[in-house]
This record gives structure tokens, C-alpha cells and sequence, in this order.
DNA sequence: TTGATTTAGTTAGCATTGCTAACTAAATTG
DNA sequence: CAATTTAGTTAGCAATGCTAACTAAATCAA
């Protein structure tokens, strides 16, 4: 035994990987709805927080949704007091979002609620599993 | 060099996977756009297809979502020609949602379209990097 | 057996989050 | 300086999540 399996079919390890992402993120999306804070806003607060503060053009780019979306969605972070709008001192029509303390705060603990429920289940594998999962995430986040 | 790195902490892990899980079906996910189908009927049809016919209820909690939420997703679905609602003879409350045949192509088109992007990508990885992510991705299904 | 409870599903109504179309205003370009 | 491009907003629609309140069938208990 320990045989070498046959090697693996790029469609057979995307079809895979594919239904294991989705699989966790519906388990973990669950641990966000005691926060309060949609999805979509937990997302862009976490792009301020941890790249920093930007236009809402940029802000769009990064979460991969329309203008339009993204202009809602701030007026609805500043409305909650989870970010606040300055105006661009180099650029008349663009305007940058920043995070307040309280929208940190948020984000620590949504971040920490989900991170902590998988680290849980992590907890249960052999390191060396614990490891190759590690170097899946890097490997996965340059797929580009 | 070679060292081993410090053993990796379930919470750095954790947060890594996560990060990772959720940049890559937000990549996936722009593949369905072109279907004509939302995520959440895709992913619903996906139980039906590949679990087999189920009671509305079976759906709800196979996709971690309310009763009415299903419902009114399932009735959609039957709208669409994607499946259809059958009484169930063992219990005059219940009903059986079935993929029809056009459920079953559009199902297999979606799926084939996300796999096939990613698999483009896996290609461009050495053997041994998608032998781990194969194995990743098992990892994951098994944490539950 | 009947009355109470539980379970399956629906309907109504709301919030969030995605989109396009159509607009304003500032910046850039020819 | 006029034309175009870019940043953002507003309005309106669709999909998808929820809870509350309901109907009807099934099950349980007395």
C-alpha cells in the first residue's frame, strides 16, 4: 500500500476543491449572524481595516461589485458608524473611506467568532494535516 | 534554511483558510453570472442532483436555510422548469422536489463552467501542488 | 377516540446585497 | 476651451435571507 494514487486530474481537483470551499464557508457564515453586520459590509470593513483606507471606487475594485453597490454599502457602513467618508484633497470627485474604532471593533469580532469556530475543528487534526491545510491557503490565494 | 517552520497555530491556519476560501468563490462565482441562474438555486439544484429527491424541508436544512426561504426558492425553481414538486404518499404534509431534465443540463453547464475555470488554473501548478490541494480539500469536507 | 401538540409547508412582509440605467460634477485630453 | 473620461450618486429591479403568523396533516396522551 501507500501506493502512489493516479495523478490528479486538474477537474477532478478543482470539482473538489470547489465544493469543499463552499461547504465551509456556509458552516462558518453561520457564526456571523450574531454580529449584526451583513456579509457584504463585514467584507469591505475588512478591506479597510487590514489594506486601508481608500476611494470607493478602489473599495469596489477589491470586492469585486459595481459602483453603485459599493456607494450603498458605505452609506450604510457610515450610517451604522462602522466608517466614515473624508473628502480626497487631490481629487474634487472622489471621496476615501476609513474605518472608525467601533467598525474595528466589529471586525475583530466577527473575524475572531468565525476564525475561532474553524481553529476548533482544526485543533481536532494531526499537525502535519493542520500544515498541509496552511500551505493549501497560499497556494490557493495564488491562483490569482 | 529548510527550517521548519513554527508549528502552525489552528488560529493562523484558521484565518488563512478562510481567507482563502472566500477569495476563491468570489472568483468562481462570477462564472455563474453568465447562466442565468442564482447561486442559491444552482447550489439547491446541486442536492437535488447529486443526493437525490428530497422533501422541501430535507433542502432547507441540506442548504442551512430556513423552511420559508426554501420554499419560496423551490417554487421559483418549478417556475424555471428546473424541478418539479411531487406529493409525497407516506405524509399528506409533505411534498418531493425532483431536478427535471432541463435542471439537470443547467446544473451540469454551471458546473462545468466554474470547474473548468479553475481547473485552468490548477494546470498551471506543479503535480505535487494540486496531489496537496486534492488532499486539502478532503480535509476540509471531513471537518464538519 | 379525541384533544393537544408537533411537524411540513405556505404566505406576507422586511432587510440586505447584487445589478443596470441615467444622472451630476470634476478631471483630463485633444 | 470643448469633448471625453472618471468618480460617485440615485432610482428602481431581482434574488435571497429572515421572522411572524397561518393551514393542514401527523402523532401523542389521556
Amino acid at each position: 500500500m501507500a501506493e502512489r494514487a493516479s495523478p490528479p486530474a486538474p477537474r477532478a481537483v478543482a470539482d473538489r476543491l470547489h465544493s469543499a470551499a463552499i461547504h465551509l464557508l456556509r458552516a462558518l457564515r453561520r457564526e456571523d449572524r450574531a454580529l449584526g453586520v451583513g456579509p457584504a459590509k463585514l467584507s469591505a470593513l475588512s478591506v479597510l481595516v487590514f489594506g486601508g483606507p481608500r476611494s470607493i471606487g478602489a473599495l469596489a475594485r477589491a470586492e469585486q461589485v459595481r459602483l453603485p453597490t459599493m456607494s450603498r454599502l458605505v452609506s450604510t457602513l457610515e450610517r451604522d458608524g462602522l466608517a466614515t467618508r473624508t473628502p480626497d484633497p487631490e481629487d474634487g470627485r472622489a471621496s476615501r473611506v476609513h474605518p472608525t474604532a467601533r467598525g474595528r471593533s466589529v471586525l475583530r469580532q466577527g473575524r475572531a467568532r468565525r476564525v475561532a469556530m474553524l481553529a476548533r475543528r482544526l485543533e481536532q487534526l494531526p499537525e502535519a494535516d493542520r500544515a498541509l491545510l496552511a500551505r493549501a491557503a497560499d497556494l490557493i490565494e495564488g491562483l490569482t
